[in-house]
DNA sequence: GTCTATATTGTGATAGAC
DNA sequence: GTCTATCACAATATAGAC
């Protein structure tokens, strides 16, 4: 009974895992069978074929990767707090999840369309951002500016050096991880400093 | 004599644009074939693999993409203009190459030994600017900063946008590529702004 | 050097026994 | 539902004629 065994997951799982560090192309369904503990043929068994079984799986993937600013616009905090907030909550979500970035920027360039299905149904959580963000220039807190240059430098600054890892780490650090990752954690800081510095009216 | 047919550059240059624009895995070698006119078997004749026509084509392209920064920096200009002229030049030329930086990421990726390769033996471009940077800082023109940090930021803020254009585009501009392009000009002049006075000394 | 034809390998998908 | 065995096709690579 508490040992559901559950195989229809156990794929779900398993596929989520290979899908999003190799991606959709490198990605083999032996791999993913083998990930499972289980054979081919039972993949196909559950979900028809490789695209269904990827396409399962990438909308909810994006959902998680575009920020959900709702929380952190809710409370009547001022405007360089919500700032704060955005930039080390999405640096501490990106940091655990390190693979999710480049794949989506890669499954989107393969299948445009891909995105707008998901986008074109609900309601973005980003509305929430941009109504704060708008708000906070009517009242003088901000200077005049469109509220997407904000999202776009933010995921920009935390996103590039995640998705580009092994490139800058190469580039800047001889290769040493250990010494990016540090540097990144460190950087924080001043990314903050720098949106807020830029958003000062005068 | 003037029209030298030259095959092995013909199938260079397909090769080259084939694989920037797919990446080692989805490219075809019928696509470069097609590309150059010929047929595969001329591929396999002048390079033996694909892996060998893809790995002499790759090192020119990395080159390319990491900024050089002799020429901007060698001139006796203030700071902020340096960071100026590297935000505009730089920014101009991945605009005209838009596929490379997504592609060397993924490469790099794939196979981080690439990147060693062609960065241990010689020197890198970016040590004028780190020497400049130590300069600036010691006569007080910019507050201390890890000249890596300026590196990064300004490679972000510039080459996300471009590497996730489908992606970006997608969410804030619901996947109309010319708006996106628009915006993309206007906020150079920003990034310049916001970079420069992230340094200002006190 | 350039071509056509073919070998070889890898992978998604299916058939069919249990 | 789960497995083994196999099909079908695509893509890299090679053989051999010209």
């Amino acid at each position: 009974m508490s040992e559901e065994h559950n195989t229809e997951q156990q794929i779900f799982e398993a596929a989520k895992k290979v899908f999003i560090r190799k991606g959709f192309d490198a990605a083999r369904m032996q791999d993913i069978a083998d990930e499972a503990g289980i054979n081919k043929a039972l993949l196909h068994y559950y979900f028809r074929s490789k695209e269904k079984l990827f396409d399962s799986i990438f909308q909810s993937i994006l959902k998680k990767l575009v920020p959900n600013l709702e929380k952190i616009t809710q409370d009547n905090v001022p405007f360089n707090e919500v700032i704060n907030r955005f930039v080390r909550t999405y640096y501490g979500f990106v940091k655990e999840n390190p693979f999710l970035p480049l794949f989506v920027i890669n499954e989107i360039n393969r299948n445009p369309e891909k995105i707008v299905q998901s986008f074109l149904s609900e309601r973005l959580p980003l509305k929430a951002f941009f109504d704060r963000v708008h708000q906070a220039i009517e009242t003088g807190e901000i200077r005049p500016i469109d509220p997407r240059e904000i999202i776009l430098n933010i995921l920009s600054l935390i996103l590039f050096p995640i998705a580009a890892r092994a490139t800058m780490a190469g580039i800047i650090f001889q290769g040493i991880e250990d010494d990016y990752n540090q540097f990144l954690d460190h950087r924080i800081e001043n990314i903050v400093k720098m949106i807020n510095e830029n958003l000062k009216t005068q």
